[in-house]
DNA sequence: TGACATTAGTTAGCAACGTGAACTATCGTG
DNA sequence: CACGATAGTTCACGTTGCTAACTAATGTCA
């Protein structure tokens, strides 16, 4: 029914989209299986992508403030996935980029541990997927 | 590029599709706004929706295990916004439906409360809504 | 130069959310 | 009536995200 007024059309939808995200994204917090979390590997997927970083960039990239930035890098230096390198110029801020382990765990889980989301996928036909594709441009 | 090797477009999709959701979710728990958490609207959403059910069903619906369920009602029931009927038969089960404050509540959301979300929506093509339309369902 | 606002990042404390393990109560079945 | 299955709850824990308040470094401007 793409004639109903247009601003019931956008309230339902946003209900609907919302619920939906939701839903979906407490699902695949859930079944992330690569021994990282889905907050850890956003992140590192960030990193990786944006080459050397601000912790204030990254912030702005996940979309989420200074202090849950501060303990992201946190983790994932524990785990040696990142590394900070001073800014020469400007001593309040540090550059972080991946390490040869966390560019390796990248090539992992982009490769192959997304097996689960995957074979969800699988069952759906290509317009759907074309769909979801183009959706996950629009969500961004 | 339809014509890349199936498995590749998956496990591309699957991770591209992960950190949109993922990162759309928490944009929009930040981004609430109706008096009420993403967690519990969703929980009363489905119990509007599946009519009087149980918690166990509950749970299944939301994807949520039974204890996150037990405090889901309890936050509900403290608010007001819905109530538990005892099951005649099985006294173990209780029947859990939306109170007038509940329905009212549910109306109020889901006509004008999603301003924000709404107001993104708004500046897309009727062609994105629809897929976005289109991907809720099949997230689902 | 030296006061003052700005910016980057951290620490501390809080709340929401979801989980597994262990428990209670009830039900069904041999 | 004993015993396993089922519905929910309680408990203790870890993760994630936030705001407020802080430190430290930088820039500005009289």
């Amino acid at each position: 029914m793409p004639s109903a007024p247009p601003d019931t059309d956008l309230a339902g939808l946003a209900s609907h989209l919302r619920l939906s995200v939701f839903r979906a994204s407490r699902t695949l917090r859930r079944e992330s299986q690569s021994g990282i979390s889905p907050t850890l590997l956003a992140a590192l997927s960030t990193i990786d992508r944006h080459g050397p970083i601000t912790a204030g960039d990254l912030a702005t990239h996940e979309q989420v403030r200074k202090p849950t930035v501060t303990r992201i890098l946190a983790s994932l230096l524990e785990e040696g996935l990142i590394e900070r390198t001073p800014d020469p110029l400007d001593r309040r801020v540090a550059w972080v980029q991946l390490t040869p382990a966390g560019r390796s765990l990248m090539r992992t889980v982009r490769r192959r541990s997304d097996r689960f989301l995957a074979r969800r996928l699988a069952r759906l036909d290509a317009g759907d997927l074309a769909t979801l594709e183009r959706a996950a441009e629009i969500l961004d």
